[in-house]
DNA sequence: CATAATCTACTACTTTGGTAATACTACCTA
DNA sequence: TAGGTAGTATTACCAAAGTAGTAGATTATG
C-alpha cells in the first residue's frame, strides 16, 4: 500500500460515485458497478462503461480482463483522493486555514451534540499527540 | 443583506477567482477584475469580460452601466457560496459528516498548533451555546 | 478631424463530464 | 444451429468552463 500520494483533485459527481463502488468493492464488472451505482435513476449500462473507459484514459481506475469482461479496480487510495478533494477546496475557499472551515460549518449549520463531541476529542487526540512529538 | 440562501454549490477555479475580486472590492469593471486577477498568467480582457457575462447568464453576477461601462457586482455573498461548496463537497466525500471532514484533515495534513487551538476554541464555543439553547 | 484607446457583442474552439444509441462480437442455450 | 444475452468499441450529443480573436461602437486626444 505505497503513499500514492498526488491523485485527482476533482472528480466530477459520477465518478466520484463510480469510485466509491470500486473502493467498497476492491474490483468490479461494468455490471455490478452499474447496479451499485443506481439510486432511483438507473444509468444505462453503456453509460456506466464509456465512463469507466474515459476514467481509465484518464488514470483514476484500470481493469484488467476476465475471459472477455473487464474487471475495474480504483487507481488511488480513496483516503488519497479524499484528501486531494478536501485539500483543494479549502485552498481555493480558505486559503488552506482548516479552523475557517471548521467555523465556516459551525456557525452556518446545525451541527448535532454527538458531531460535536466528536469533534472536541478528534482535536484533543490530535494535541496530545503533537505536544509529546 | 437578505439571507438570500441557495446559491450555486459549485464553481470553476476562474469563476471562483473572479467572485472573490467581486466580494473584495465591492463593485469593479472588467478591467478591474482583470488587473486584480492577474497572478503569473494575466488574461486576455475579453476572456474576463466574457466570464463575466457567463456568470451574469448563470446568475452568479449582476451589472450596472455607468456611461458605457459594466459595473459588475457579484449575486451571492461570499460566506452563502462558501457554505454551498463546502456543503456540497462533505456531502459528497463524507455523507455530510463534518467530524469525518475534520478526522481526515487532522490525519493527513501537519496541522499546527496554533491552528488546533483554534479549533479547540470553536468547537467549545459551539457546544456552549449549543447547550443553553 | 483623425486616430488610437476602450468597451461591449459575437463567434469560435477545446476540454471534460455526463448520457446513451449503435454496432459488432462472443457465448450460452433451447 | 439459430437466436438471445452480455460485453466491448465506436460514435454522437449536450452543457459548462475556460480562453480568446474579431467586429463594431464610442470616447478621448493630439
Amino acid at each position: 500500500m505505497e503513499t500514492d500520494c498526488v491523485g485527482p483533485r476533482k472528480l466530477g459527481d459520477l465518478q466520484l460515485k463510480i469510485m466509491k463502488v470500486l473502493w467498497a468493492r476492491g474490483r468490479a464488472t461494468v455490471s455490478e458497478v452499474q447496479q451499485d451505482l443506481d439510486g432511483a435513476k438507473a444509468l444505462a449500462y453503456t453509460t456506466v462503461a464509456t465512463m469507466l473507459r474515459k476514467m481509465e484514459s484518464r488514470g483514476l481506475v484500470r481493469h484488467l480482463s476476465e475471459g472477455r469482461t473487464f474487471i475495474y479496480e480504483a487507481a488511488y487510495e480513496e483516503s488519497s483522493v479524499s484528501k486531494n478533494m478536501a485539500d483543494d477546496l479549502v485552498e481555493r475557499l480558505f486559503e488552506g486555514r482548516l479552523s475557517s472551515l471548521v467555523s465556516h460549518f459551525l456557525s452556518t449549520r446545525d451541527v448535532s451534540e454527538e458531531e460535536l463531541d466528536r469533534l472536541e476529542k478528534l482535536v484533543r487526540k490530535s494535541k496530545r499527540s503533537k505536544g509529546k512529538q
